[in-house]
DNA sequence: CTTAACGCCTGAAGGC
DNA sequence: TGCCTTCAGGCGTTAA
Protein backbone atom coordinates (compact mmCIF):
# COMPACT_ATOMS: atom_id res chain seq x y z
CA UNK A 1 0.00 0.00 0.00
CA UNK A 2 2.58 2.96 0.89
CA UNK A 3 5.01 4.47 -0.79
CA UNK A 4 7.73 7.12 0.31
CA UNK A 5 5.36 9.69 0.76
CA UNK A 6 2.79 8.01 2.63
CA UNK A 7 5.06 6.84 4.88
CA UNK A 8 6.66 9.92 5.30
CA UNK A 9 3.14 11.15 5.81
CA UNK A 10 2.80 8.51 8.75
CA UNK A 11 6.15 9.25 10.36
CA UNK A 12 5.79 12.86 10.65
CA UNK A 13 2.34 11.79 12.91
CA UNK A 14 4.20 9.47 14.66
CA UNK A 15 6.57 11.52 15.83
CA UNK A 16 4.14 14.01 16.37
CA UNK A 17 2.41 12.01 19.11
CA UNK A 18 5.32 9.09 20.47
CA UNK A 19 8.16 11.23 21.48
CA UNK A 20 8.90 10.08 25.32
CA UNK A 21 6.14 7.78 25.72
CA UNK A 22 7.00 4.46 26.99
CA UNK A 23 5.88 1.17 25.99
CA UNK A 24 4.00 -0.62 28.90
CA UNK A 25 2.50 -2.96 27.66
CA UNK A 26 1.89 -5.52 24.26
CA UNK A 27 -0.90 -7.46 22.51
CA UNK A 28 0.44 -9.88 19.95
CA UNK A 29 -2.70 -10.76 18.52
CA UNK A 30 -0.97 -12.11 15.27
CA UNK A 31 2.48 -13.73 15.43
CA UNK A 32 2.98 -13.24 11.61
CA UNK A 33 4.39 -9.22 11.73
CA UNK A 34 7.03 -10.59 14.04
CA UNK A 35 9.08 -12.75 11.48
CA UNK A 36 10.53 -16.02 13.40
CA UNK A 37 10.76 -13.86 17.05
CA UNK A 38 8.74 -15.64 19.47
CA UNK A 39 5.93 -13.45 20.72
CA UNK A 40 6.73 -13.28 24.37
CA UNK A 41 10.17 -12.34 23.08
CA UNK A 42 9.01 -9.48 21.01
CA UNK A 43 7.11 -8.52 24.33
CA UNK A 44 10.10 -8.60 26.67
CA UNK A 45 11.93 -6.97 24.52
CA UNK A 46 10.06 -3.67 24.36
CA UNK A 47 7.82 -3.56 26.75
CA UNK A 48 9.22 -0.49 28.97
CA UNK A 49 11.17 0.78 25.92
CA UNK A 50 10.64 5.20 25.92
CA UNK A 51 10.69 6.53 22.24
CA UNK A 52 12.95 8.86 20.97
CA UNK A 53 13.97 9.29 17.50
CA UNK A 54 10.98 8.37 14.23
CA UNK A 55 12.41 8.27 10.87
CA UNK A 56 11.42 6.81 7.38
CA UNK A 57 14.09 5.26 4.86
CA UNK A 58 13.02 4.23 1.72
CA UNK A 59 9.36 2.75 2.28
CA UNK A 60 10.30 1.38 6.30
CA UNK A 61 9.48 3.14 9.57
CA UNK A 62 12.25 3.45 11.98
CA UNK A 63 11.30 3.96 15.68
CA UNK A 64 14.70 4.03 17.81
CA UNK A 65 14.38 4.30 21.39
CA UNK A 66 15.94 6.06 24.12
CA UNK A 67 18.47 3.10 24.72
CA UNK A 68 19.40 3.38 21.28
CA UNK A 69 17.67 -0.11 20.10
CA UNK A 70 15.18 0.10 17.57
CA UNK A 71 12.45 -0.96 15.78
CA UNK A 72 12.13 -1.35 12.31
CA UNK A 73 8.85 -1.64 10.33
CA UNK A 74 7.37 -2.53 6.56
CA UNK A 75 3.90 -1.83 6.28
CA UNK A 76 4.20 -3.53 2.79
CA UNK A 77 0.65 -3.69 0.92
CA UNK A 78 -1.97 -3.68 3.73
CA UNK A 79 -0.05 -2.27 6.32
CA UNK A 80 -1.08 0.76 9.11
CA UNK A 81 -0.76 2.17 12.28
CA UNK A 82 -3.25 3.52 14.08
CA UNK A 83 -3.05 6.21 16.98
CA UNK A 84 -6.08 5.77 20.15
CA UNK A 85 -5.53 9.25 22.44
CA UNK A 86 -6.64 8.30 25.56
CA UNK A 87 -9.69 8.12 27.15
CA UNK A 88 -11.66 8.88 23.49
CA UNK A 89 -14.30 6.28 22.32
CA UNK A 90 -12.35 3.45 20.11
CA UNK A 91 -13.68 3.13 16.04
CA UNK A 92 -13.74 -0.08 14.65
CA UNK A 93 -10.31 -2.11 14.28
CA UNK A 94 -10.41 -4.85 11.36
CA UNK A 95 -7.05 -6.84 11.18
CA UNK A 96 -5.77 -5.80 14.12
CA UNK A 97 -2.51 -7.31 14.82
CA UNK A 98 -0.23 -5.47 17.63
CA UNK A 99 -1.44 -3.05 20.08
CA UNK A 100 1.23 -1.01 22.09
CA UNK A 101 -0.01 0.70 24.94
CA UNK A 102 1.44 3.68 26.36
CA UNK A 103 2.30 5.39 29.38
CA UNK A 104 -0.48 8.19 28.97
CA UNK A 105 -2.82 5.69 28.51
CA UNK A 106 -2.70 6.23 24.46
CA UNK A 107 -2.42 3.31 22.26
CA UNK A 108 -0.60 2.65 19.11
CA UNK A 109 -2.55 -0.57 16.92
CA UNK A 110 -0.71 -1.76 14.10
CA UNK A 111 -3.84 -3.33 10.99
CA UNK A 112 -2.32 -6.01 8.51
CA UNK A 113 -5.21 -7.76 6.68
CA UNK A 114 -3.04 -9.43 4.39
CA UNK A 115 -0.39 -9.95 7.13
CA UNK A 116 2.81 -8.64 4.37
CA UNK A 117 4.12 -6.46 7.31
CA UNK A 118 7.13 -7.03 8.83
CA UNK A 119 8.34 -5.87 12.30
CA UNK A 120 11.82 -6.55 13.35
CA UNK A 121 13.74 -5.37 16.48
CA UNK A 122 17.50 -4.40 16.48
CA UNK A 123 19.58 -4.19 19.52
CA UNK A 124 21.79 -0.92 20.29
CA UNK A 125 24.60 -0.08 17.64
CA UNK A 126 23.20 -3.17 15.83
CA UNK A 127 24.24 -3.05 11.78
CA UNK A 128 20.60 -2.94 10.07
CA UNK A 129 20.34 -5.58 7.49
CA UNK A 130 17.23 -3.76 5.88
CA UNK A 131 19.35 -0.38 5.38
CA UNK A 132 22.48 -1.96 3.69
CA UNK A 133 20.97 -2.85 0.30
CA UNK A 134 18.59 0.01 0.19
CA UNK A 135 19.50 2.05 -2.98
CA UNK A 136 19.51 6.23 -2.28
CA UNK A 137 17.18 8.55 -0.82
CA UNK A 138 15.52 10.64 -3.69
CA UNK A 139 16.07 13.75 -2.08
CA UNK A 140 19.46 13.23 -0.58
CA UNK A 141 21.82 15.15 -2.05
CA UNK A 142 24.20 12.69 -2.81
CA UNK A 143 22.18 11.51 -5.59
CA UNK A 144 23.08 13.69 -8.37
CA UNK A 145 21.92 13.57 -11.88
CA UNK A 146 25.46 11.91 -12.48
CA UNK A 147 25.22 9.09 -9.77
CA UNK A 148 21.37 8.65 -11.45
CA UNK A 149 22.80 8.09 -14.24
CA UNK A 150 24.90 5.63 -13.44
CA UNK A 151 22.81 3.86 -11.52
CA UNK A 152 20.76 3.61 -14.85
CA UNK A 153 23.94 2.31 -16.61
CA UNK A 154 24.96 -1.19 -17.07
CA UNK A 155 20.83 -2.23 -16.30
CA UNK A 156 19.09 -4.11 -19.09
CA UNK A 157 15.49 -3.94 -17.57
CA UNK A 158 12.92 -1.16 -18.16
CA UNK A 159 13.18 2.15 -16.56
CA UNK A 160 9.65 1.28 -14.71
CA UNK A 161 11.43 -1.60 -13.14
CA UNK A 162 14.14 0.21 -12.67
CA UNK A 163 12.58 2.54 -10.22
CA UNK A 164 10.85 -0.45 -8.52
CA UNK A 165 13.89 -1.67 -7.68
CA UNK A 166 14.20 -0.18 -3.83
CA UNK A 167 18.33 -1.28 -4.14
CA UNK A 168 18.38 1.37 -7.42
CA UNK A 169 16.51 4.57 -5.63
CA UNK A 170 14.46 3.74 -2.40
CA UNK A 171 10.82 4.73 -2.01
CA UNK A 172 8.90 4.69 -5.10
CA UNK A 173 6.23 1.95 -5.59
CA UNK A 174 3.82 1.34 -8.73
CA UNK A 175 2.18 4.39 -8.30
CA UNK A 176 4.77 7.45 -8.37
CA UNK A 177 6.91 5.28 -10.53
CA UNK A 178 3.89 5.49 -13.02
CA UNK A 179 3.12 9.30 -12.53
CA UNK A 180 7.02 10.06 -12.34
CA UNK A 181 7.45 8.73 -15.74
CA UNK A 182 4.39 10.53 -17.17
CA UNK A 183 6.00 13.85 -16.08
CA UNK A 184 9.21 13.39 -17.86
CA UNK A 185 7.13 11.89 -20.83
CA UNK A 186 9.54 9.15 -20.79
CA UNK A 187 8.22 5.40 -21.78
CA UNK A 188 7.88 2.53 -18.99
CA UNK A 189 9.19 0.02 -21.37
CA UNK A 190 12.93 2.27 -22.04
CA UNK A 191 15.77 0.14 -21.34
CA UNK A 192 17.26 2.04 -17.80
CA UNK A 193 21.24 1.29 -19.76
CA UNK A 194 19.57 3.31 -23.12
CA UNK A 195 18.55 6.51 -21.36
CA UNK A 196 20.61 9.89 -22.17
CA UNK A 197 22.42 11.94 -19.35
CA UNK A 198 19.56 14.63 -20.23
CA UNK A 199 16.48 11.89 -19.49
CA UNK A 200 18.09 10.30 -16.30
CA UNK A 201 18.38 14.11 -15.24
CA UNK A 202 14.83 15.45 -16.20
CA UNK A 203 14.02 12.00 -14.78
CA UNK A 204 15.46 12.55 -11.02
CA UNK A 205 13.68 15.78 -11.01
CA UNK A 206 9.89 14.79 -11.85
CA UNK A 207 10.65 12.34 -9.18
CA UNK A 208 11.42 14.73 -6.33
CA UNK A 209 8.99 16.97 -7.68
CA UNK A 210 5.96 14.23 -7.92
CA UNK A 211 6.96 13.14 -4.69
CA UNK A 212 7.17 16.20 -2.73
CA UNK A 213 3.77 16.95 -4.25
CA UNK A 214 2.58 14.08 -3.01
CA UNK A 215 4.05 14.72 0.38
CA UNK A 216 2.07 17.35 0.75
CA UNK A 217 -0.92 16.48 -0.06
CA UNK A 218 -0.39 13.75 2.48
CA UNK A 219 -0.63 10.55 -0.27
CA UNK A 220 -2.54 8.69 -2.11
CA UNK A 221 -5.56 6.98 -1.22
CA UNK A 222 -6.66 4.17 -3.35
CA UNK A 223 -8.12 1.53 -1.50
CA UNK A 224 -6.39 0.54 1.98
CA UNK A 225 -3.97 3.81 2.88
CA UNK A 226 -5.30 6.53 5.80
CA UNK A 227 -2.51 8.26 8.64
CA UNK A 228 -2.72 7.20 11.86
CA UNK A 229 -5.63 9.16 12.49
CA UNK A 230 -8.02 7.76 9.92
CA UNK A 231 -7.18 10.84 7.29
CA UNK A 232 -6.88 10.05 3.79
CA UNK A 233 -3.83 11.64 1.51
CA UNK A 234 -5.78 13.48 -1.36
CA UNK A 235 -3.08 12.37 -4.23
CA UNK A 236 -5.05 10.68 -6.33
CA UNK A 237 -6.98 13.95 -7.22
CA UNK A 238 -4.12 14.60 -9.12
CA UNK A 239 -3.29 10.82 -10.68
CA UNK A 240 -1.95 11.59 -13.93
CA UNK A 241 -2.06 8.04 -15.11
CA UNK A 242 -2.02 5.58 -12.30
CA UNK A 243 -5.50 3.93 -12.23
CA UNK A 244 -6.77 6.19 -15.30
CA UNK A 245 -6.82 3.12 -17.83
CA UNK A 246 -9.06 4.47 -20.75
CA UNK A 247 -9.40 7.73 -19.29
CA UNK A 248 -8.04 10.74 -21.46
CA UNK A 249 -4.62 11.87 -21.28
CA UNK A 250 -4.39 15.10 -19.17
CA UNK A 251 -2.36 16.45 -21.67
CA UNK A 252 -3.16 14.93 -25.60
CA UNK A 253 -6.76 13.57 -24.28
CA UNK A 254 -5.33 10.27 -25.98
CA UNK A 255 -6.41 7.41 -23.81
CA UNK A 256 -4.35 6.03 -21.32
CA UNK A 257 -3.29 2.80 -21.71
CA UNK A 258 -2.59 -0.34 -19.18
CA UNK A 259 -0.36 -3.03 -19.57
CA UNK A 260 1.45 -5.35 -17.51
CA UNK A 261 5.15 -5.33 -17.10
CA UNK A 262 6.35 -7.83 -14.36
CA UNK A 263 3.12 -8.93 -13.64
CA UNK A 264 2.37 -5.30 -12.41
CA UNK A 265 0.01 -2.97 -13.98
CA UNK A 266 1.91 0.02 -16.08
CA UNK A 267 -0.19 3.04 -16.32
CA UNK A 268 1.13 5.85 -19.46
CA UNK A 269 0.31 7.59 -22.26
CA UNK A 270 1.39 5.68 -25.61
CA UNK A 271 1.35 9.41 -27.15
CA UNK A 272 3.08 11.85 -24.94
CA UNK A 273 5.35 8.56 -23.78
CA UNK A 274 6.49 7.57 -26.95
CA UNK A 275 7.21 3.82 -27.74
CA UNK A 276 11.33 2.91 -27.61
CA UNK A 277 12.95 3.24 -30.97
CA UNK A 278 13.85 0.61 -32.95
C1' DC B 1 26.44 -10.39 -11.00
C1' DT B 2 21.35 -9.29 -13.13
C1' DT B 3 16.71 -10.49 -14.29
C1' DA B 4 12.02 -12.52 -13.95
C1' DA B 5 8.54 -15.57 -11.99
C1' DC B 6 6.40 -17.10 -7.91
C1' DG B 7 4.57 -17.04 -3.41
C1' DC B 8 2.95 -14.87 0.54
C1' DC B 9 -2.40 -13.39 2.20
C1' DT B 10 -7.11 -11.33 2.34
C1' DG B 11 -10.95 -8.49 0.88
C1' DA B 12 -13.01 -5.74 -2.70
C1' DA B 13 -14.76 -5.46 -7.16
C1' DG B 14 -16.36 -7.17 -11.44
C1' DG B 15 -18.44 -10.69 -14.57
C1' DC B 16 -21.95 -13.98 -15.36
C1' DT C 1 -28.60 -12.33 -5.09
C1' DG C 2 -24.66 -15.39 -5.30
C1' DC C 3 -20.77 -17.64 -6.90
C1' DC C 4 -16.38 -17.43 -9.18
C1' DT C 5 -12.45 -14.98 -10.89
C1' DT C 6 -9.37 -11.28 -10.88
C1' DC C 7 -6.95 -7.76 -8.81
C1' DA C 8 -4.13 -4.92 -5.37
C1' DG C 9 0.50 1.40 -3.13
C1' DG C 10 5.55 -4.87 -1.96
C1' DC C 11 9.28 -7.66 -1.74
C1' DG C 12 12.06 -12.06 -0.39
C1' DT C 13 13.23 -16.29 -2.50
C1' DT C 14 14.46 -19.01 -6.19
C1' DA C 15 15.88 -20.33 -10.65
C1' DA C 16 17.96 -19.24 -14.97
Amino acid sequence: MPELPEVETIVRSLKAVLKSKQILKIIVYHSRPLGSLKPLVFKRLLQGKVFSEIKRRGKYICFNFEDNSSLIVHLRMTGGFLYQKPNIPEGAKDHLRLAFFLSDGSSLLYQDSRLFGTFRYYPPQAAIAEFLVLGPEPFDKSLTPDAFHSICKGRKLAIKDLLLDQKAIAGLGNIYACEALFQTRLNPFRRASNLTQAECQLLLTKIKEVLRLAIRFQGTSIRDYQNIDRQKGRFQNLLSVYGQASKPCPVCQRPIKRLVQKQRPTFFCPHCQKAPGP
